[in-house]
DNA sequence: CTGAAAGCGCTTACAG
DNA sequence: CTGAAAGCGCTTACAG
């Protein structure tokens, strides 16, 4: 292993001055030194220490990513978590930063962990929000979560604007003449108790309130079981709305078992507006979400923090748009002229 | 920041014995000191610093998880990868490890940031063919590559029988009564080689050889195209092996969009068995490879060898099977009994 | 522009 | 069972 002392015996100065070189402090060394010391190093294979460098100057150049994770099941395997890392490793290493990747059930291993690598800063997938103050508190680095409902003040996190998406949901069913309807989704978490919401007060002002019973817990209850209750209540909801694409093609699944056609015995709208959507048949009508543009601007926040520790916190919400392809049938009578609500806010999708 | 030291001043002992109570020496310190010590760094909060111990011992607790990347694209976009990832990191901090993941064009990166971290032991992910004498070569490090193909010797790697998977793909087809094939896939790496190889040599042998312009580079050219090419070749073939289900999902879109009928007016067979082969619809027939046991096996081979660095090298090779759905459509006569090799290998597929 | 000193928080190796 | 010394490879802070 070629040191910085091996450099500076053969370049017959000091190791400070070839610390100097190597962290490229011009003007601090004779540009023939610099060159010289340059040189050696690059003969001798010199590599430098990210460990004794951290130590030394108490900046590791570590990200931490932290997803959360629930027993028996792999947080990567959600194409949105995977996409989203994908991003993050293509954007903080080219700006100097190692990343690395921490599942946690338990949330008091995070500060354990951050601190341990003194990490410089960390990014949070996954619903934290009944943590995060603890988390914010015991952690003075930079921090940025996504998807956060908290209250807390002065914490920075990437979000959606997960309501409007519910409403889009919504006014998509009533523009194509659905008034019976039905949710399902993981209630429990902030991100889709905003998208029922949304849901449920667009349907609420239009006149076509969403029944209670018409609220699934998914995947508590199995999409074959979420669909059997859907079909055979009376009167039957002719919509789903569904909070992911990925349960959507659950349901399609389910769908297709149960002898049940889409859109034609139940129109469905899904949310994200990941490949998945377009590979279903029929495909399917979604809610968008920029995915991209959230991951750069978690790295953009974080990056911020990083070179300005005393810039203000962000909480950003990003704006989401509706797809249309074909899974929400039009009820319509022939007759009714297209409803404005899908003028202005519809995107068409690709029809066969 | 609690130190060592602060422990030491406070139980009245000398670094060196907090150090040992620490790493849980046992034998070597009074149970009295051990049990006093353990309670005040409890008391105050100590995190044992990783970047100093990774300094002082020569032993980071870093494994590295490499993936190799391409410009415009999101390695972890593919399910494959960020799955096998997730469970990776799943199962080495568990055993005390920490992951870091980089992305690679350039190969000449891997080993700058495998030693300038110090990190332990890495997995690659990926086509690392061309490079792999030469990392191992850097790298004295346990390393694991996957899906290699490279002649190199101790070389650990964990591999399936693509081969075996190509002749399966073949034998589904021709069990079905299809003698006029296609192929479609990145010919150039190592993997879709075998693939290609063992689907073409069963076609031969059963007398009815793959013709060279039914072997179609994807995705070089668009699923759309390759399609339009099959459709149009006279005669026609009436099965496609595409080698992952995410192609083959972009098959059936093409497929969708030009009113092509799957498996009506084309049979197809994909690889993997991920979760998008049974959202399809038809549901996708494919080759199983086992990604779970995969990314066990990775990481067993690399504790093996971070335990004890004289195990011998190990190249595994994990089966594949076939796993029948409803993408491939039966063309033989009704009067036909069913063909020995369906029944032999063949696993029922689900059928609503 | 250059360097000698001290130290980051820990472990190894030796002495008792 | 316990500790004093030296050192891992680097940087900070100071002196010239």
């Amino acid at each position: 292993m070629v040191t910085l002392k091996d450099i500076a015996e053969r370049a017959g100065v000091s190791i400070m001055t070839v610390s100097r070189v190597m962290n490229d402090k011009k003007g601090k060394v004779s540009p023939e030194t610099s060159e010289r010391v340059r040189r050696i190093a690059k003969e001798m294979g010199y590599i430098p220490n990210s460990t004794a460098r951290s130590l030394a100057a108490r900046s590791s150049k570590i990200i931490a990513v932290i997803l959360r994770d629930e027993p028996a099941t792999n947080p990567l395997e959600i194409p949105y978590n995977a996409a989203f890392l994908g991003k993050i490793v293509k954007i903080l290493p080219a700006c100097g930063y190692s990343i690395m990747v921490h599942f946690v059930q338990n949330f008091s291993d995070v500060t354990f962990w951050l601190k341990s690598w003194n990490a410089e800063g960390a990014i949070f997938l996954g619903i934290f929000d009944r943590e995060i103050r603890q988390i914010r508190n015991d952690n003075q680095i930079p921090l940025v979560f996504t998807d956060s409902y908290s209250n807390v003040r002065r914490i920075n996190n990437v979000g959606i604007d997960d309501y409007k998406g519910g409403q889009l949901a919504a006014e998509c069913f009533l523009s194509h003449g659905h008034t019976r309807l039905a949710f399902a989704g993981p209630i429990s978490s902030g991100v889709i108790a905003e998208r029922l919401q949304g849901f449920s007060d667009r349907l609420r002002s239009a006149g076509h309130p969403l029944l209670p019973e018409q609220t699934h817990a998914f995947p508590d209850r199995s999409a074959a079981d979420i669909l059997k209750s859907i079909r055979e209540s009376d009167p039957a909801p002719t919509g789903l709305f569904v909070t992911s694409d990925n349960a959507a093609a659950e349901f399609y699944e389910a769908a297709r078992r149960a002898g049940v056609s889409i859109p034609d015995d139940l129109s469905v709208i899904g949310f994200d507006d990941f490949p998945v959507s377009q590979m279903l048949t029929p495909a399917l009508t979604t809610i968008r979400q920029d995915m991209e543009e959230k991951a750069q601007q978690t790295c953009r926040i974080l990056l911020d923090r990083l070179n300005n520790c005393s810039s203000p916190s962000e909480i950003l919400c990003l704006d989401v748009n509706l797809v249309e392809r074909d899974s929400v049938r039009d009820l319509r009578p022939p007759a009714a002229s297209p409803s404005p609500l899908t003028g202005e806010r519809g995107e068409s999708g690709v029809t066969p």
